[in-house]
DNA sequence: AAGTCCTTCAACCGCCAGTGT
DNA sequence: CACACTGGCGGTTGAAGGACT
């Protein structure tokens, strides 16, 4: 018996996520959840495989996931808990709240592997800074994360002080999706309708403690729009 | 300054276990 | 019981960008 391909190959949509997939994946899951992940690309008008949501989704856009360098206790309890359970990476990552295992993998694999087989007692191994420790700066928090989503064209690899691609909320806004979206008057009440600039306001608001709250009250928002798409 | 090497990490792939029919 | 389907896991890859020569 042949197994089942995941997902229709043709037609979908590989590589690096768009920061406009990503608006979509996540104003589509806070509004309606994700059921059944095979169907929610289809349902979103995302042309990824489920399984590519799901991924994106636990590993980068999840509202808790906490960013940002490892703290020495967190490191600790990678270390200990790789000892006695191996590589079983989500029961390691279920012990640290906040972190995914696909992280934790790879904080394994480029630091803490070295570290250990170094074997250099109380001195950390890593002769440098994270290499885009540029990205670790702006998305401390994953709201703050959420915000690149929306400021910056690439949003794996660039930081949301990258405010050169306001274009994209129009796009996003034109977006052929067939669920609710977020007010449009939110959209321009933070970005500057015609300028290449986003206002004062948003980039006051997308900063700091208070960006949570902000996104948090952004899809609680669209979230009142609340009606299941036509499948 | 230019070319090459190295590091990082997001994303993909294949497999497996659980569940429903 | 057999099969199909789905979600989840772990290994691996490849692009991007910094470090080095």
């Amino acid at each position: 018996m042949v197994r089942a391909p995941c997902c229709e190959k043709m037609g979908l949509k590989k590589g690096p996520w768009t920061s406009e997939e990503d608006q979509i994946l996540v104003s589509y899951i806070n509004n309606f959840g994700h059921g059944n992940w095979r169907a929610l690309p289809k349902l979103a008008g995302l042309l990824r495989c489920g399984k590519s949501c799901r991924l994106r989704w636990t590993n980068y856009l999840r509202p808790d996931i906490k960013r940002g360098n490892f703290s020495k206790e967190e490191e600790d309890t990678i270390i200990s808990l790789h000892q006695s359970l191996g590589n079983r990476w989500s029961a390691i990552a279920a012990q640290l709240p906040g972190r995914t295992d696909n992280e934790i993998k790879n904080v394994w694999h480029t630091y803490l592997k070295k570290k250990i087989d170094n074997n250099v007692p109380g001195s950390k191994p890593k002769p440098k800074p994270k290499k885009n420790n540029k990205n670790v700066k702006c998305l401390e928090t994953n709201a703050a994360k959420i915000s690149a989503v929306n400021l910056s064209e690439s949003p794996s690899r660039s930081c949301s002080t990258d405010l050169s691609s306001s274009s994209m909320i129009t796009e996003w806004t034109d977006t052929a999706i067939e669920f609710p979206v977020v007010d449009e008057s939110f959209w321009s009440e933070v970005m500057s309708v015609n300028g290449d600039e986003p206002s004062p306001e948003l980039l006051s608001r997308s900063n700091g403690d208070e960006s949570m709250d902000f996104w948090l009250r952004v899809f609680m928002e669209a979230g009142e729009f609340g009606e299941l798409p036509e499948i």
